[in-house]
DNA sequence: AAGACGAAAGTGGTTGA
DNA sequence: TCAACAACTTTCGTCTT
């Protein structure tokens, strides 16, 4: 049972308890201008701006700048404690022996019994787990396609058993992170932390378990993928982010981008890329959106212009 | 003054014994 | 589990435009 709570339906009754789960405390979003709830992430605001659901955003500012919080489920969990348990005795209330026909249905009654509470509890946590999924995928702007597969992601492993004894929350930033990987949507590691309550080291165990025991094929990073975000954020024209892509793809058939940082290859590029089609971009300016300092720019372009044999003429 | 350069020291993550 | 290691960062002085 999911019941959608919507920040503006519900925008107008201001609360300090929040109506999902209860937790008096919240935290404010001043990026957004939200209260949030500490506990369950549902946003309490009285002005909450709905943007509407049908914007766009090209880079991560607007992104951040635009997103609006996916509200979460409300937790109804399915008996609040108040289940049903059927004795192993086989006496009535009165402490007489069932008569074997009682017996016997009330045998088949036990056994479906246990069997469906198995089922409701992992079908708890799937609910648990899908309500945060959706809330870090909308905060993270992750698309419908790629939510899929990290659904699909976090049932293997749940299947697997890779669940237990690890937080619903780690895993589920990992599935995340890892769809992202899959479908080629440049999110960080750092960034799909960023909106959890749990720490890096964690969620990167998890990613790692999740490789090793669930059979999907993960591609690495590319820094093919982050050109587009780059170069939108630094307003490149099109003929140069064409150059970039050249220039990555020759660098990753002579194997010098394996181990080094996409992030860092991408914004070399880029760099290398401006130069010689003219539409220049500091340093500084590249190492600020591709997330690196000047010095790993600096360095990874000398090394891409000594291995491709590129000449490029810095006074152009 | 801004941008580029490179040296040196420090940091967090991976690898192999 | 620990040490070695590569990649990357921070900091800073110098050079060029």
């Amino acid at each position: 049972m999911t019941n959608m709570v919507r920040a503006k339906e519900k925008s107008t009754n201001k609360r300090d308890v929040c109506m999902s789960c209860g937790e008096t405390s919240f935290t404010e979003d001043n990026v957004r201008g939200e209260n949030i709830c500490t506990s369950c992430g549902l946003v309490v605001s009285e002005h909450a701006t709905d943007n509407g659901p049908e914007w766009r955003a090209f880079t991560t500012e607007e992104r951040n700048a635009r997103a609006r919080t996916g509200a979460p489920m409300t937790l109804t969990i399915s008996d609040r404690g108040l289940s049903t348990v059927i004795d192993w005795r086989n006496k009535d209330a009165s402490g007489r022996a069932l008569k074997s026909t009682t017996r016997a249905a009330i045998y088949r009654m036990r056994k479906w019994h246990i069997r469906s509470r198995l089922h409701s509890s992992q079908h708890r946590n799937l609910s648990i787990a899908m309500s945060e999924m959706e809330r870090l995928s909308s905060q993270l702007g992750i698309p419908r396609d790629a939510r899929e597969t990290a659904a699909l992601m976090y049932r293997k492993a749940l299947a697997r058993k890779l669940v237990r004894g690890r937080s619903i929350e780690s895993v589920v930033a990992s599935s995340v992170y890892l769809a992202c990987r899959i479908h080629r949507i440049p999110r960080r590691l750092d960034e799909v932390v960023a909106e959890t309550n749990v720490s890096r080291k964690q969620i990167g165990y998890a990613v790692r378990l999740i490789v090793s025991r669930v059979n999907i094929n993960v591609p690495l990073a590319s820094a093919k993928d982050l050109i587009p975000r780059l170069s939108s954020d630094l307003l490149l024209k099109g003929r140069t982010v064409k150059k970039a892509t050249e220039i990555i793809k020759n660098a990753e058939e002579r194997f010098v981008t394996i181990g080094k940082d996409p992030g860092g290859i991408a914004g070399a590029a880029l760099y290398i890329a401006g130069i010689l089609e003219e539409d220049k971009r500091t340093q500084r300016e590249i190492a600020n959106v591709s997330r690196v300092t000047e010095v790993t720019i600096r360095n990874r372009y000398k090394e891409l212009v000594r291995v491709l044999e590129i000449s490029i003429n810095v006074n152009s």
